[in-house]
DNA sequence: TCAAAAATTGAAATCGCTTTGAATAGACTT
DNA sequence: AAGTCTATTCAAAGCGATTTCAATTTTTGA
C-alpha cells in the first residue's frame, strides 16, 4: 500500500493525501476525516526509506557500543529509559558493536556519511575525548552521557560523582573509618577521575592521609571486584570501609568479606553507587546497603528528551545538566571497628 | 558527498561510478580503481535512506522488547550476539520497546507497513505464541529464539531445555535428593514449560512423587528468587536442592540458604541454568556452581547467521536448530544431607 | 452580481540511489 | 574495408514519499 495507490483509492492527489496525513492546515476537515479512515482502514504506514529521503530525517538515533562487555546491565538500563522516551516520537534506535576505538570512530564516520541516524549517544567519555571531537568534526549532533574537557560547545548531562563520593567519603570518615578503599572505574573515564576527586577532597578536607594502595580501578563487574577487595582486606591495618563503584561491584565487595570471615555493617562497612537497577535492589540485601543512588534509567530518559531538543534547534551549549545524587543510609554502613 | 558529486568529480557518470562501487562485471578495471580510490579519499558512502529507497532492502533487522524488564541482562548478552554477526553485513539492530502484548503486535504492523527492518527476531515465546502468527500472516520474515506450536513452518534455534533440566534432575536424584525445587521461568513461556517437562520426566522415571509446592514460576532475578527460596525453605520436609532458572536466580537461592543459617553444597545443593554473562562466572562463585550452560550470547550471534540464511532464500522450514547444553558439575551440589 | 481574496486541490520537481535500455568505441571476422 | 561482436559507458526511468508552485473552486465584500 503505497500513497499513490491510497490516494487513487480516494480519488484524490497524492498531494492532498499526503498533506492530510501530515495535518497540513490546507486541506478541508472533510477530506482530512475520509483520508484518516481510509489510511487507518487500509493499514496505510509511509515507506521509512521515502520518507527518510524526502524529509532528510533518519527517524533513527544512534548507539555504538565497544567490546561486548560494554552491553552490560548498566547499558541496557540506560538504553531502556531512552528508548522509553523516544519511542514515543517514534524515533527507533540503532545499535552497533565495535571491537576497537579505531573501529568506533570508523563507525561514526560511516554514520555520518551514510546519515543513517539524526544524532549519536555518546557515553562513557574520557577526560578529553578524541570521539566527541570527531563527531565535532563530523558535525553529527549528540548528547554526551557524562563530560569531557573541550573547547567547543558539547550538550551533556552527568550526574555529580565528584558531590557524590565525596560525601559518602565524608560519611564514613565521621563514623570514625580512616582507611577507606575505593573501588572505582577505569582510569581516564570521566566518572572515575571524578568520583576520585570528590575521595581525594573529602580526605584532605579531614587530614586525612591518602594511600593509594586503597583505590582500585576497573570494570565493575562482580568477579574482578571480589579479587580486588579480598586482596586489599589483607592489607595491614585493612580496610574498614569500601566505596563500591556499582551494585555489581558491592556483591563481590560482599563476598570478599563474608569470605574474610567478616561481617558487612560492623566489622566493615560500604556505601555502593546504585544505578538503580530492577533486579537488584539495595533495601533487600542482607544487610541492606547504602548507596549513593541515581537511576541511569531515568538518566537514558531525560538524555533522550535532551537530544529532541537539541535536534530542534536548541543550542549545543546551552544544554547541560548535571544531576544531584543522593546519599542513602542503610544497614551496610556504620561506625569504624575498635581494633 | 554525493553519488552525482562524486561522479562529477571523476569525469564519469552515476551509473558508472555506482556500478564500479558495487562490483559490477561490466566496468572496466582501471576505471573500477579510479573510482574506489576516489571514494576512499573523498570518504563518499551512499545515503542509507536513497540505497534503501532504491533497493528496497532495508539493511536492518527489528527487535521489540516488552516491558523494561526484558532489556535486561540475558537480553543484552543476547543482542550482543546478534550484532556481532550482523555487523560483519553492514546491517543495523532496530531496538523497539513496548509495554504491552498489544503494544509490541502493533510494533510489528507497523514496522511491516513501514519496511524499516528486513526480519525480525523473535524472542521468549509462549507455548502458542500470537505473535508469531501474526508476522507470519504479515509476511515479514523473522526467526524464533525458542520454540512455538505452529502449523506453518517457521524458522528457530533453540537449546534443549527439556534435557538439559532432565539431565540435572537426574543427577540430584542419584546423589539421594527427593525434595528438589524448581525455580522456573514464567508459565506458559516455551523454555520454562519445557524446562518442567524435563523435569516432570526425571522425577517419573525414578518414581519420585511431584509435589506443586516446590515449582515455582517468576522472572529471573535475584530478589524474586530469595523470596521463592526463603519460602520453601520453610516447608517440612524443607527442600534439599535447587534447580535455578538462571544465575541471578541463584544469587538470590543462595541468599536464602546463607539467610537459613545453612551452607550451599552441604546442606543444601543446587544447580543453575548458566547463560554465561562474562560479569558472572559460576567458576568464581563460592562454592563454585554447578550448571547446565550455554552460552546465550552465542545464540544470538547463530540466530543472526540463520536470519541472513533465511533472507538469503533458504526456506524457513529448513531452518531449525536445537542445542545441546552443557551439564557441569562443581561444588554446589552434593549428596543430599542426612536428616 | 461580480471581482478579489481565501480555501482547497493537483501536477510536477525533488531527495540520492539502482538499474534498464540505448549508445559508443574498440576488437575481431571475413 | 565493411560488418559484427564485445566491452564500456551513459541518459533516463524508477523507488515512495514531501513540497513548491500553479490551478481551481468557494467565499467574501461592495
Amino acid at each position: 500500500m503505497r500513497l499513490k495507490d491510497l490516494a487513487e483509492h480516494l480519488g484524490l492527489s497524492q498531494t492532498t493525501v499526503s498533506r492530510a496525513l501530515n495535518g497540513y492546515p490546507e486541506v478541508k476537515e472533510a477530506t482530512r476525516l475520509r483520508v484518516a479512515e481510509a489510511a487507518d482502514q487500509l493499514g496505510y504506514r509511509p515507506n521509512a526509506s521515502a520518507l527518510r529521503l524526502a524529509t532528510g530525517r533518519a527517524g533513527a538515533v544512534g548507539l555504538v557500543l565497544r567490546g561486548a562487555g560494554e552491553l552490560g546491565p548498566h547499558m541496557s538500563e540506560f538504553m531502556g529509559g531512552i528508548s522509553e522516551r523516544l519511542s514515543a516520537d517514534e524515533i527507533d534506535i540503532l545499535l552497533i558493536t565495535v571491537d576497537t576505538l579505531q573501529d568506533e570512530m570508523a563507525a561514526y564516520q560511516r554514520l555520518a556519511a551514510s546519515q543513517k541516524v539524526d544524532a549519536i549517544v555518546l557515553q562513557s567519555p574520557t577526560l578529553s575525548d578524541v570521539r566527541a571531537e570527531q563527531l565535532l568534526d563530523l558535525k553529527i549532533p549528540f548528547i554526551l552521557h557524562g563530560r569531557t574537557n573541550i573547547s567547543r560547545p558539547v550538550a551533556w548531562m552527568d550526574i555529580d560523582n565528584t558531590g557524590a563520593i565525596e560525601r559518602a567519603t565524608s560519611h564514613l570518615l565521621d563514623l570514625g573509618h580512616r582507611r577507606i578503599a575505593l573501588l572505582n572505574g577505569l582510569k581516564g573515564r570521566t566518572f572515575a577521575e571524578h568520583r576520585e576527586l570528590g575521595y581525594m577532597a573529602a580526605l584532605s578536607g579531614r587530614g586525612v592521609a591518602f594511600d593509594p594502595a586503597l583505590i582500585g580501578n576497573s570494570i565493575f563487574t562482580d568477579e574482578v571486584a571480589f579479587r580486588m577487595a579480598q586482596s586489599m582486606l589483607e592489607l595491614r591495618p585493612r580496610p574498614t570501609a569500601f566505596l563500591a563503584g556499582s551494585m555489581m561491584t558491592a556483591l563481590g565487595v560482599f563476598r570478599a568479606i563474608r569470605q574474610a570471615g567478616m561481617t558487612l555493617g560492623t566489622d566493615v562497612s560500604m556505601i555502593a553507587h546504585d544505578d538503580v537497577f530492577p533486579y537488584l535492589n539495595a533495601d533487600n540485601m542482607y544487610p541492606t546497603m547504602s548507596t549513593t543512588r541515581s537511576s541511569i534509567r531515568q538518566a537514558g530518559s531525560r538524555i533522550a528528551e535532551l537530544l529532541l531538543q537539541l535536534l530542534g534547534g536548541k543550542p549545543a551549549g546551552d544544554i547541560h545538566e548535571l544531576w544531584p545524587v543522593e546519599l542513602v543510609l542503610r544497614e551496610s554502613s556504620g561506625p569504624a571497628p575498635l581494633f
